[in-house]
DNA sequence: AAAATTTCCGGAAACGCTCCCGAAAACGTT
DNA sequence: AACGTTTTCGGGAGCGTTTCCGGAAATTTT
C-alpha cells in the first residue's frame, strides 16, 4: 500500500517535488501544461497523496468524532443522523465510536479520537463514567467538546440535553390524570444526570397531586427490554404491582409490558404505562405505548452546530446548555376508558 | 491545542530530542533517572506525543474502519459489537461510519477512511452502490477489505454472508407446512445479492412443494417498518391479500402485521407471518413473530478475524467466502392451531 | 593500569509533504 | 537595448517524530 510518493513522480518527470506539490494543490504558480503532465503521470503511477504527511503541516483534518454508549436502541442512531447531516454538508467526516457503556472503552475511544486528530468531539457519556479528568484536560486545552443527552454537570462545556425534568413531570401527571394512584418509575442507572432529572420530575408530579411518593416507587432498572422485563417479573412475584408505570425509555416499558401481559394483567385497565423516546415500537406493540417524543435528529443537529461554531471559532466561546423540549404522545397504554 | 512538542521538553531539560523520544518509547537505551526526569517534565508541560508525526514513520495506525448502510435497525449495531470485541482485544480501534444507504456518502466514507490511514476495512454495501471502481482499486493495491452481509459478487475479496438462500427456503417451507398456500415475499431492494438469494430460496420452496410461484408474489418492499406497513396497506386495499408472508426482515414483517391487525385480519389464523433476523421485537409484538435468527455478533467476529488475518499477514491471502448458518425460531405468528 | 565492554546519549537522516524565498525565463515597457 | 514585471520553477527548511550510527562516559575485565 502507498508505495509511490511525490518524489517518484518528480523524478520520473525530472521536475522538483515542489512543482509536483503545486500541481496537486492547484496553486496558480504553475504552468497549465506541466500541471496536466504531472497529474497525468500521477494517474499513471497510481499516486495518492499521503494524508498523514499532509496533516502534519496543515492542522486541519476535517474529522469530527462522536462517542456514544450504545446503539442497540434507536435513540443514538437517530441523533447521529442529525449530526451527520450538519457535518457532511460542511465537508467534515464523522467518526463514530461506541463505548459500550464502559468508562474504560470510552477513554480508549477518546484517546483514539485524538490520535486521529479530530477537530472536535461530541460525546454522550457511558453509564459508568465517573472520572472526568481526560475530558477536563481536553477542555482546558481549548479542545472543542460538546456533550449531549448523557452529560456531566460539572464540566464547563456546551451541552445539549432534553428537558427531562419537565417531561417526566408531564408524563407522570398524565398518568395521575387518568386516575392511577400507585405509580412506579422504572429508572435508568441513577448515576446519569438524565435519570436524576426524570426522577425529580416524577417525584414532583406525585407531590403536586399529593400522592404518596417513597423511594420504593423508584426502581433502578436499566435501558433494555430485558431490564424492564426482569424488574417487572420481580415486582409481580413479590406481589408489589403498581397501578401505573412511568418507564425511563420505551424498551424498558416494553419489557415491563411483556411481563405484565404474560401474567394476565390488562393494560391500560389494570395498569397504565408510559414510556420515553417514542420509538417506532410504540405503534407496533399492543396496546400502543404512550411515550414522550424527543426530537432526536434535531438534537443531533443542534449539538453538531454548536460544535461547528467552536471549531470554526464563530459565535462566542462561552459554554451554553441547550434545553430541548418534546411532546407527550398519548396512546392506548395509558388511557382509561372511564373511571370510577 | 498541541503546542508543546518533543523539542520543548528537550530544550527545557537540555537533552537531545532523541533522548526524549527514547524516554517515551521505553527503549533500554536510557538511564532510569533521565527517563523519570523527562516523563516528569513532560507531565509538567502537558506534553502529548503527536500521533500524526508518529504515524508518518511507522506505518501502523492501529485503526480499522467499518462502513454500514444504516443503523436504525438493530442488525448492524449487533454486528459491530462483534467486530469491536475482536479488534479492541488486539489493540485496534474501530472507526464506524454510516453511508445512509447512499453510494455517494459511501465513497466519501471510503476516502475518508483512507485519509485516516485505517489498516483495513469492513464494508456492508449501501443499497444503491453500483460502482465498484474504488473498492476494486483498493483491492488491487492489496489493501485489506472484507465485505459482510451486503456484498458484491464480482469483487474478489473475502466475504462473510448469511446463507440467505437456505434459510429463506426453510422459512418458506415452514409456512407451507402450516398449510398456507398463497404466500408472498416482501423483499428488500432487489439489487442486493442478499435479496436475490432470499428470493431464490423463497421460489425454490414453493416450487419444491408445487405451489404457484409468480413474480407478483415477490414485492420489493424495503427494510423499515413503514415499508412493510405501506406495502401491506396497498395489498389490502387492492384486495390482494395473501395467506402468508415471508418478510425480508423483522421491521418489515412488523409493519405488515400492523396494517393487517388494523384491518382486522387474524394472525396466524387468517394469515401467517415469518420475519428475518430475530430482533428483540419478535417477542414483544402480539402474536410473537416467527423469525430466522442470524448470528449477528458472531458474524461480526468472523468478519473481523478475517480482516485481522489479512492485516497481520497471517493465514493465506486468498479471498474466501464464509457462509453463516442460523435457525428458524418458530413463534405464534406462523402456527396454525389445527388445520383442515 | 590499560584494554575491552557496556551503558547512555547526541547528531543527523528520514517519513511525505507544503511553502517561503529567490532565481531563471519569458514577457512587456520606455 | 536596457530595464522592470510577471510567470514558472527549484532549493531548502520545516512539520514532530523515530532510529541508526557513532562516540563519550562508566563499568568491567585482564
Amino acid at each position: 500500500m502507498q508505495y509511490v510518493t511525490i518524489k517518484d513522480i518528480a523524478r520520473a518527470l525530472n521536475v522538483s517535488v515542489a512543482t509536483v506539490s503545486r500541481a496537486f494543490n492547484d496553486k496558480y504558480d504553475i504552468k497549465k501544461e506541466t500541471r496536466e503532465l504531472i497529474l497525468e503521470k500521477a494517474r499513471e503511477l497510481g499516486y495518492k497523496p499521503n494524508p498523514i504527511a499532509r496533516k502534519l503541516l496543515q492542522k486541519h483534518s476535517y474529522n469530527v468524532g462522536v462517542i456514544v454508549p450504545e446503539f442497540i436502541n434507536s435513540f443514538f442512531p437517530e441523533v447521529i443522523i442529525g449530526i451527520q447531516q450538519v457535518f457532511l454538508e460542511k465537508g467534515y467526516q464523522v467518526i463514530i465510536m461506541q463505548s459500550n457503556e464502559s468508562a474504560e472503552t470510552e477513554l480508549e475511544n477518546l484517546i483514539s479520537m485524538e490520535n486521529n486528530m479530530v477537530e472536535g468531539l461530541l460525546i454522550s457519556l457511558s453509564k459508568d463514567t465517573r472520572n472526568m479528568d481526560y475530558l477536563e484536560q481536553l477542555n482546558r486545552d481549548r479542545f472543542p467538546v460538546v456533550l449531549f443527552n448523557r452529560v456531566n454537570e460539572t464540566l464547563p462545556v456546551s451541552k445539549v440535553v432534553f428537558n427531562d425534568y419537565k417531561w417526566a413531570l408531564f408524563a407522570t401527571e398524565h398518568l395521575i390524570e387518568q386516575g392511577y394512584k400507585k405509580i412506579f418509575h422504572l429508572s435508568a442507572p441513577r448515576c446519569l444526570t438524565l435519570s436524576k432529572n426524570r426522577i425529580n420530575g416524577f417525584k414532583k408530579a406525585l407531590e403536586k397531586h399529593r400522592l404518596p411518593c417513597s423511594e420504593a416507587q423508584i426502581i433502578e432498572t436499566g435501558i433494555l427490554i430485558e431490564d424492564g422485563e426482569r424488574v417487572m417479573e420481580q415486582l409481580i412475584s413479590s406481589g408489589n404491582v403498581p397501578e401505573a408505570i412511568f418507564a425511563t425509555n420505551d424498551p424498558c416499558a416494553l419489557g415491563a409490558m411483556k411481563a405484565l401481559k404474560k401474567h394476565g394483567y390488562k393494560i391500560p385497565g389494570d395498569i397504565g404505562i408510559v414510556g420515553f423516546s417514542n420509538s417506532k415500537m410504540t405503534e407496533i406493540v399492543e396496546p400502543s405505548l404512550t411515550s414522550v417524543a424527543q426530537p432526536t435528529t434535531e438534537m443531533g443537529k443542534i449539538a453538531a452546530r454548536l460544535l461547528l461554531e467552536q471549531i470554526t471559532g464563530t459565535g462566542n466561546a462561552d459554554p451554553k446548555t441547550i434545553l430541548m423540549e418534546g411532546s407527550l404522545i398519548v396512546r392506548n397504554s395509558s388511557i382509561r376508558e372511564k373511571q370510577s
